[in-house]
DNA sequence: AAAAAAC
């Protein structure tokens, strides 16, 4: 029954529901600025704007001020379920003293679930409820972990009162270690040297998409087993195999792997997984889409023990990963941090026209030839893409270029790794796999050199920027080609207060129809939309045709040379 | 919608 409504909560209509009630909330905010009209794009409030993405919303947006006071309402209004909104917008009162650098802005949060633990202030109540060892805690004072962020707050909480929970927290605000603290503290202590007969085998078990998360992740987890013997295994191609020496594998407290590592193991028998009691899926959205959701179910079904506690955590949950989630998912919680699918405010963010694909590489010239604030991290479409553009750019003279994509060697992508964390490289040029998780301090700006595939990925990438508090800067190309996927992008930047030139915002959303006739019709679509804007723009609408004008030009020179393989030819290879 | 990543 409980897993019915869950399940049934997916579509478009709660999500409506939802963030009328999150304007609401927003609302006493826009009582001493005066309306704020829809059609001026730079005063917009960016969550009012988030009704751009559906239609009939016009007449509840003006919903007042109380909204803050009386969640309880509409908590019977959407439905059954438990469901609360906590406004923590004032400023910690630790604050002051600390660190000025790396306040992180509080956020709404949202939770949904039966009898939701009550949150955390602060990491010191957590040895008064749960009895949590001094030790554990001293090692996250030692580390730098001093107030507990919004997911923190909740997550760990809810993880430690054996709750199945689904976390989602804006990038760069302390998901991995909402896990961890309560994994550590529910493990309790490592195994035993004499195995007890009954309790042998993993404990606990992180999924991650990528070996370099995996790897962050690991690191993690050294930080707060100091002091103390757990054995922490990073499975890769080598831990394979002395994790199929059973003394090994009986001991062994938790495993951080990627999916297919995992598979490989249960499937060649060196590896079970029947002990597990806490598994986590990092990332998770990822983890469940088509390519590794077979993969991690098998994973999934391989941990057999009756009290296994499932979460999942991400900055993007798309409604069809979240029905997937809450379907593994045992009378699950749901927190919400800030807006799903939302970058951090503190990201400002900004969308560069670029005609086409030859006038990139000028740009990003251009924009290096300014003073920036290295590390850059620079994201591409495709792993050539990301080496020639290194290429390029150290021809051109940029120093410390560094370069990382999964088509490198285990070696050359833990050297590029090892050099980003020492700060010795400047500008890093990487693919997707550089887009979920990894947490390199530094990073100050992003520059997305080719259009994100979608708006998961675009709320990735730039997260790489943007953590702890600190300000980032995000920048992306986009060429007469993107034209179809603009909008959407567009629209994210104004729902975390970005600003969006008027013109972009009169794009019209493509639809389904036109969307799978894109290969020839979208260029043409694009500059007449452009055509309808007005005389403002006319400079940008120039370039724009321009900017085709060339593209066409070097498609017929490529067609007469063959090198343009013509997609109607009818051989029914597709 | 489409590439990347996982061994």
């Amino acid at each position: 029954m409980e897993a019915f409504k869950l399940l049934s909560r997916g579509g478009a209509k709660f999500d409506k529901q939802r963030f009328q009630r999150d304007v609401s909330l927003f609302d006493p905010k826009s009582t001493h600025p005066e309306n704020k009209k829809q059609s001026d794009g730079k005063t917009l409030p960016a969550e009012l704007d988030f009704f751009k993405y559906s239609q009939n919303v016009g007449e509840k947006r003006k919903t007042s001020s109380k909204g803050k006071t009386e969640p309880k309402k509409r908590k019977l209004e959407s439905a059954s379920d438990d469901e609360d909104i906590q406004d923590l917008e004032e400023s910690p009162k630790s604050a002051p003293g600390s660190s000025s650098s790396s306040t992180l802005p509080r956020q709404r949060v949202t939770t949904k679930g039966s009898n939701v633990p009550t949150r955390i202030e602060n990491f010191g109540e957590l040895k008064d409820r749960y009895n949590i060892s001094s030790r554990l805690l001293d090692n996250l004072t030692q580390n730098g972990y001093i107030d507990p962020t919004g997911i923190q707050s909740y997550g760990v909480p809810i993880l430690l009162e054996s709750r199945d929970l689904a976390a989602i927290s804006p990038t760069g605000t302390g998901k991995t270690l909402s896990y961890l603290l309560p994994m550590f503290a529910a493990l309790g202590s490592p195994h035993p040297k004499t195995p007890v007969p009954g309790s042998l085998g993993v404990r606990a078990l992180i999924i991650a998409p990528t070996r370099e998360l995996s790897h962050q992740i690991y690191n993690e987890c050294l930080k707060l087993a100091q002091g103390r013997k757990w054995r922490i295994v990073l499975f890769s191609k080598a831990t394979a195999n002395t994790l199929s020496d059973r003394d090994v594998r009986d001991k062994t407290d938790i495993i951080v792997s990627t999916p297919l590592r995992l598979v490989a193991s249960l499937q060649s028998g060196g590896l079970e997984l029947h002990n597990v009691r806490h598994l986590v899926l990092d990332e998770a959205d990822r983890l469940l889409d088509s390519e590794f959701l077979s993969q991690v179910e098998e994973v999934v079904a391989a941990c057999t023990h009756t009290s296994l506690q499932k979460a999942v955590f991400s900055a993007t949950l798309p409604a069809n990963a979240e029905n997937i989630a809450m379907g593994m998912l045992r009378d699950p919680i749901r927190v919400v941090v800030g807006l799903k699918d939302t970058p951090l405010p503190l990201i400002s963010q900004t969308l560069t026209y670029t005609a086409d694909d030859a006038s990139k590489l000028p740009a990003i010239l251009t924009y290096f030839s300014h003073p920036y604030d290295p590390p850059v991290l620079v994201f591409t479409s495709t792993q050539p893409r990301a080496s020639s553009l290194a290429g390029e750019l150290v021809l051109n003279g940029i120093p410390n270029v560094d370069c990382l994509h999964a088509g490198m060697t285990d070696k050359e992508r833990g050297d590029a790794i090892d050099r980003m964390r020492k700060g010795e490289s400047w500008v890093m040029i990487s693919t997707e796999v550089m887009a979920r998780g990894m947490d390199f301090k530094g990073v100050r700006q992003v520059i997305n050199y080719d259009f994100p595939t979608s708006v998961q990925s675009y709320v990735h990438r730039i997260g790489r920027t943007g953590r702890a508090g600190k300000e980032g800067k995000a920048v992306t190309f986009f060429t007469d080609q993107d034209a179809p996927f603009l909008k959407l992008i567009a629209n994210v930047l104004l729902q975390s207060g970005s600003t969006v030139p008027d013109w972009i915002l009169k794009l019209p959303k493509p639809s389904k129809i036109k969307r799978k006739l894109m290969g020839k019709v979208k260029r043409v679509e694009f500059i007449n939309s452009a055509r309808r804007i007005g005389r403002s723009d006319a400079i940008k609408k120039r370039d724009m045709i321009a900017g085709s004008k060339r593209r066409k030009e070097k498609a017929a020179s490529l067609e007469s040379s063959g090198a343009v393989k013509d997609d109607d030819s009818g051989d029914g290879g597709v």
